[in-house]
DNA sequence: GCGACAG
DNA sequence: ATCTTGTCGC
């Protein structure tokens, strides 16, 4: 497991991160496809944290995106880089999922991230800003729908709603189960948003949240425990 | 002006 | 995110 600090220039106050997110915002390409689901590897991310001891532990799990057997993991253990602020979380997480994305053995083809890519309030969350940095396709998965509004998806696992920033739409309601409150599903990087969610679908056959980022989450909970202790 | 607000 | 027992159900 890799150790990270702090990067030097990290931002140091909200203003700055903005300004960051402001000027990396152009960078984002929207106008690919994105990996064909059911191809490669699928890989999510994850982070854990000890506050207290201002630690914070990053998971990376490669799946095969057939099978959904896992073939690869790393994770990395850093300091805390910025506090939680709605809309800047990135800036929390990016070091530390950086680091575990580079111990990675093979290449990660698409990465699933937990949280926002375009639906952010300056269209730059977490999945936008990992994949801006990395150059891979990205894609965003949250459990909440944060500060917008949906419609309920009809019951049947697959159907969705447009996630929507007043008229705009930011992302997908996407039902993963029957019946089951739906994920929220967002682009980040060189992904459309059809294809994300037909990535999800595939992560999903048994529980609500992707594969993906149930055995990042897993992975990630165990590393900042034997880093930090019981 | 006062909350709410991904993880 | 994290603090946290038991419990209902497949």
């Amino acid at each position: 497991m890799t150790t990270v600090r702090v990067p030097a220039g990290w931002p140091a106050t909200e203003q700055q991160a903005r300004a960051v997110q402001d000027e990396l915002r152009a960078r984002v390409v929207h106008d690919e496809p994105g990996p064909p689901p059911g191809t490669g590897y699928v890989t999510g991310v994850d982070v854990a944290y000890d506050d207290e001891r201002d630690v914070v532990a990053a998971a990376a799990v490669v799946l095969d995106a057939v099978s959904l057997d896992t073939v690869a993991e790393a994770t990395a253990v850093g300091r805390v880089s910025f506090p939680y602020v709605p809309g800047l979380l990135a800036f929390r997480e990016v070091p530390t999922v950086l680091a575990a994305l580079e111990a990675l053995p093979c290449p990660p083809g698409l990465v699933v991230c937990d949280g926002y890519g375009l639906a952010h309030p300056r269209r730059f969350g977490l999945a936008s800003h990992l994949g801006v940095l990395t150059g891979l396709p990205t894609i965003g998965v949250a459990k909440n729908p944060f500060t917008f509004t949906y419609d309920e998806p009809a019951h049947p696992r697959g159907s969705s709603s447009p996630l929507l920033a007043g008229v705009e739409e930011v992302g997908r309601a996407l039902r993963t189960r029957d019946g089951v409150k739906p994920v929220f599903v967002s682009v980040g990087h060189r992904v459309r948003l059809d294809t994300a969610c037909a990535h999800v679908l595939r992560l999903t056959p048994d529980y609500r949240l992707p594969e993906t980022t149930r055995r990042a989450d897993a992975l990630c909970r165990g590393a900042l425990r034997e880093t930090v202790g019981a």
